[in-house]
DNA sequence: TTCTCATTCAATAGTTTTATTGAATGAAGT
DNA sequence: ACTTCATTCAATAAAACTATTGAATGAGAA
């Protein structure tokens, strides 16, 4: 084989990988299997995606090693290959945060839309629990927290919310997280609570990127 | 615009910035942009595609505010947005080594035909150079080297190294650097200088990961 | 073995992307 | 104002990708 086909391989190759995550589905897969392993149907719920078309998503991600499968009894739990695939996204996520427009207009009119909820970053979070001035609670479905989740953070889903309410202080600042920054769960709680005389922020982030920094986490 | 749809918008305007990055050609101009400002020609040449198919891929990196230009007299210099785009396509590209199989084969291949030629880590070189054991020389085109060249390093582009070889020392070892790790120059200038008894090894990655990680660098 | 059902495969139509060609644009120099 | 020429635009055919549908597969349970 000549240089010049090498390189032109190489960078095909590459570009293949990269093909894998060109797709607003894939990435959304992406941020799921970042929580931990679930199986096809779940994904396919939670993206709204029929199972077939999940299926043959998972298929390009799997044949580009994104993601890997594992039978467990009776279903096949997907999950990220390893930490690069998502170090790799993040810092797509990252450019495409400062750099695109589009991207911060649209961020911007939906935060406007909401009130503009307040949103704490990680090392405000850090400081806080340092502090022990706030209550974490973790928005996602009960599956994925189990799956892990922040360390002494409350399981508190999304739609149990409205009627569990009560359990939480409204003395006390209360920060909830959720799958990521481009997920919406914990926008939806900070509103929530807000509005019923809470006093709640949204973490930036969300678990995968704690976990992915180290800080303390928990299993359950 | 409800959340489910702004949900959708987001992931697509992500994956639209991706898409961007998912063709090989504009990888390979990423690569050489990374490098510093060039006009449109000086890319087409580079990368062996015509200046109108070369100007199209760089039309659809700037509608994604991966790449500016900026007009210099006659030529309209292009150039990367800023550092976030290399380090992303930095994440990607470690990706593809460690995932990869058809890339991990693929480089096996390569350089099983040049006899496994030997290559050195950028921590290897900063001893080297501490130890002042190596002569660091810069294969690319004199034009990049201008643009911006490891510190200490001398010019020695590839097209030159076979009639200039002459000027080396014999008795040192040699480290020669390029573009970047797809980049083949520097394996060619190694491979030259060890057939003609010298005794020499490629840098692993090439300037803009060495200028990334904020070694020493220099203008000319 | 047979049944069940989660998952994958196969075929298709509609949409998008790529490289090529040649024409259009528009800034710099005469 | 005219000319030059680097660059971009426009049109096109070939190739690749997406979502949908329904059928096929194949591991576990009966």
């Amino acid at each position: 084989m000549n240089i010049r086909d090498f390189k032109t391989s190489l960078y095909k190759e590459m570009a293949g990988m990269i093909k894998a995550l060109d797709n607003p589905r894939r990435l959304e897969i992406l941020d799921l299997l970042a929580q931990g392993p679930v199986p096809v149907e779940y994904i396919a719920v939670n993206t709204n995606l029929s199972v077939a078309n999940a299926s043959q998503h998972l298929q390009v991600l799997k044949n580009s090693y994104l993601v890997e499968s594992e039978r467990r009894g009776k279903y096949n739990y997907y999950k990220l290959a390893n930490q690069q695939v998502f170090n790799a996204w993040c810092a797509i996520r990252r450019l495409g945060f400062s750099q695109n427009e589009e991207i911060f207009e649209l961020l911007d009119s939906f935060r406007k839309e909401r009130g503009y909820l307040k949103t704490v970053s990680t090392e405000d979070l850090i400081k806080m629990i340092r502090e022990d001035s706030v209550v974490v609670i973790d928005v996602r479905p009960e599956e994925e927290f189990k799956n892990g989740h922040i360390e002494n953070a409350l399981s508190f889903p999304r739609k149990d919310l409205q009627h569990r309410m009560n359990e939480l202080p409204s003395d006390r600042e209360i920060v909830a997280y959720c799958r990521g920054p481009l997920c919406e769960m914990a926008d939806d709680a900070v509103e929530m609570l807000n509005k019923n005389g809470y006093s709640a922020s949204r973490l930036e982030k969300g678990y995968p990127d704690w976990a992915a920094s180290q800080h303390p986490t928990q299993k359950e």
